[in-house]
DNA sequence: TTTTGCCTCATACTTTAGTATGATTTTAAT
DNA sequence: ATTAAAATCATACTAAAGTATGAGGCAAAA
């Protein structure tokens, strides 16, 4: 029953074409149309037959769908700052001289330093001079850069 | 077996075809139509231009077009700096001092700085003076931490 | 033409930064 | 318990950075 059901169109194109065909041998048996009328007939059943291709085509065929894929670019945050730990441990900075490090970055002076971490001049002078030793430069501007490059600090 | 699933239209199509021409077999012998070539040829007729309307329909109908938008994310690599110049304007700050803050955030020493730019350390100095003196800073740390804050250099 | 802003450089000075060395203490690992 | 690394601080020194002031040249604007 479902079989009928799903293939109705091909089934009544079928029975429309048997009918078709019964007409005309009908036609053929009343009147006796042969001669002039044949190309006519054919004409007819071309257009006809056309369309039912046609209609049947529409029907049946599943509806062509051309995906047109649009990549439409999201912008990331690029502000994502991922610390190279990879660098850091090669570096071997310590924790303290990480501090030293960031609040140079910060554009502080060994002085306010100092006394951010409650320490003496002396004591952010030493740190800052292995900070330098071991990022091998000799500036603390140089340090910044440096330590920027490396992604150690952001 | 895929074939035959997938195909199953159009072999129905042919089944009945073939149903078709054995009814007008039977017609053909139960009526004695003699001259058979015209339902033969109304047959062919008719199957011609039914094939022939599917293919129009499948050329001339057009295709759906489904557009899919899909979001790509772009990762924007470090190299996304958009120089403010209504900072920049704002400030007042001169080609010379644009160079020096440049130089300055290279991490390079003020003696570097004249070399590079072929003028003396004191020049130099002049410039990275009156540079702090715009930037409101007392250092070269701090003129790279406002400089980069205000986006006038990457 | 005069003014103005910029660039250049110098001298003199102060402040900050950085180096070298050594000592003590804390902390963590062997 | 011993060792090693890290952290703290000090002294002494050198180098670099930064400030203040002035002056000459130069090009564009008033």
């Amino acid at each position: 029953m479902k079989f009928i059901i799903r293939n109705r169109s091909i089934l009544l194109y079928g029975a429309s074409l048997a009918v078709l065909l019964l007409i005309m041998k009908w036609l053929e048996w009343r009147l006796i149309i042969i001669d002039h009328t044949f190309e006519l007939y054919a004409g007819a059943v071309a257009v006809l037959f056309t369309a039912l291709g046609i209609w049947l085509s529409n029907k049946l065929t599943r509806p062509k769908t051309n995906t047109i894929i649009v990549e439409k670019e999201v912008v990331v945050e690029a502000g994502d700052f991922i610390l190279n730990e990879v660098e850091l441990t090669r570096l071997g900075l310590t924790s303290r001289e990480m501090e030293v490090l960031q609040s140079i970055a910060d554009g502080l002076s060994n002085q306010q330093i100092a006394e951010r971490l409650f320490l003496s001049l002396n004591t952010i002078k030493t740190h800052s001079s292995k900070l330098f030793e071991k990022l091998e430069v000799q500036r603390r501007t140089q340090a910044v850069e440096k330590a920027r490059k490396l992604k150690i600090i952001p």
